[in-house]
RNA sequence: GGCGGGGUACUCAAGUGGACAACGAGGAUAGACUGUAAAUCUAUUGGCUUCGCCUUCGAAGGUUCGAAUCCUUCCCCCGCCA
């Protein structure tokens, strides 16, 4: 079998390992896990990186596990936050790990003949376990000392921000999680992004300590862009893999509008292209840059991964015709077609035909308020059907409807907002 | 529980009775140039019925012609001590 260690460190995707032995491991098939904490009710393309990693371990032969952390989550993970998060509703994080383990299930194998995926809550061993109990049978476990050591708390610690006893507390649920899962599934790789370092470790030394037995961890870097952005934030906003969150075609345009010094690296972490056929790519690229060739590889092998062909579809098409200019001899059916994806507004005729620009902008919620929208006109940056609005004085008037029943509102280049008459 | 320090816009951070919608930096958005790239330059960055008005400096009261700035109470954070 292909060596899945190996495999991650070719494509960029190895920060680090617990102990060398993992490479001998994995020659065998063995089982892993990596764990998703339900902050919100879909995953982004930031946990993306730890979705492929699994997929790795999959393809090459080996049981994998996606832990959904409705337990944990209840506390929330401590590790690369700069300060003390509010916990969220117990509804809420309920909620999200439907969503979650929905987004999971599209990447991994659940019918795989031999190494069948699979999918837990850590709230159903954690939520009914006392406190006592919990403390008597893994607290007592762990050395203040090391706690206190972890890189993450030593920084609150250090800080100004300090830390709650809750979120201190962190550690050890997550390495309860994988003495469970040593225990249950036989689970000795835990996978995880680089942040979660001092986590994996507490579970090791869990394991070690009341099983004598060696378990592994397998860090992966975080994702950043060339300036050294943490990757995943489009126009200010998360990029999540659910479509209803962000469209099939936002999705397409994130991977699309890749710098070209990002674009080798990113093929590699986040499609399964063989590197040979990457390397070609880049060359065409190098070749012809304005071509974009790799960008729109990679946009397409993502959004394939995530949203299927015919997100895809969609997505390509309405890129085509939007960056393609005019808006004139098209449709509103057509439009409607293309834009299924983008946030639309119903509005009734008497509010639009006459309206100013201005308010049907705010109305759309494509600018938050009517001082933006102005502020907007006065840079350029406002467009009605792909014509730039000249003046904040400006109307919209019946014949801007397209077949009298959609109007398309743009903010620069890439914002855009459909109204449609009802 | 005691003592000390602190809470200002997206973030960091000035401002300690009037010239404050609040310096500066970062970020963000838009424009020009481009290849839906990078770099660079420019504009904007509380709201509105925009030459003016309204609401904001942890919360609520108070002093004052006038408060982010002074006083009172409360909430939260940090540190030291018990």
């Amino acid at each position: 079998m292909t060596n899945v260690v190996q495999t991650l460190e070719e494509r960029g995707l190895l920060e680090a390992l617990t102990s060398p032995d993992i490479r001998e491991l994995v020659e065998s098939p063995t089982v892993v896990y990596a764990g998703f904490d339900p902050t919100s009710d879909s995953l982004q393309v930031g946990n993306l990186v730890a979705i492929i990693g699994l997929c790795h371990f999959q393809r090459a032969g080996h049981r994998v596990i996606a832990l959904a952390g409705g337990a944990t989550g209840l506390i929330g993970d401590p590790s690369g936050k700069a300060a003390e998060r509010d916990l969220p509703t117990v509804e809420a994080i309920e909620a999200n790990v439907v969503g979650i383990r929905e987004n999971l299930s599209r990447f991994l194998d659940f019918n795989h003949p031999t190494v069948p995926a699979g999918i837990v809550n850590n709230a159903d061993w954690m939520a009914g376990y006392g406190y006592l109990q919990f403390l008597r049978d893994v607290g007592k476990h762990f050395r203040m000392g090391t706690m206190i050591g972890k890189d993450h708390v030593r920084a609150r610690l250090e800080g100004e921000s300090g830390m709650s006893y809750a979120e201190f507390s962190y550690q050890i649920l997550q390495a309860y999680d994988f003495l469970h899962l040593l225990d249950k599934e036989g689970c000795r790789v835990q996978l995880g992004g680089s942040d979660q370092w001092g986590n994996i470790t507490a579970g090791i030394d869990l394991i070690h300590k009341l099983r004598g037995e060696s378990a592994h961890g397998v860090t992966i870097p975080l994702v950043c862009d060339s300036s050294g952005q943490k990757f995943g934030k489009s126009e200010g906003n998360a990029v999540f893999l659910d479509s209803r969150k962000t469209s099939c075609y936002d999705f397409y345009q994130f991977f699309l509008r890749t710098e070209d010094a990002d674009a080798e690296r990113f093929l590699k972490i986040f499609t399964f292209l063989e590197l040979p056929e990457i390397d070609a790519l880049v060359k065409a690229a190098e070749r012809d840059p304005q071509k974009r060739i790799t960008q729109a590889r990679l946009a397409e092998e993502v959004t394939r991964m995530v949203h299927g062909d015919d997100g895809v579809r969609i997505a390509q098409r309405a890129s085509d015709v939007l960056f393609g200019g005019e808006l004139t001899n098209i449709s509103a059916d057509d439009l409607l077609a293309i834009f299924v994806d983008v946030p639309s507004t119903e509005l009734p005729l008497d509010a639009i035909a006459g309206k100013a620009v201005v308010d049907i902008a705010v109305e759309s919620g494509l600018v938050k308020s009517k001082g933006e929208a102005r502020r907007l006109i006065a840079n350029g940056g406002l467009y009605v059907n792909n014509q730039r609005v000249a003046s904040a004085d400006a109307t919209v008037a019946k014949s801007h409807l397209v077949d009298r029943r959609v109007l398309v509102l743009r903010s620069g280049k890439r914002s855009y907002r459909l109204v449609k008459v009802v």
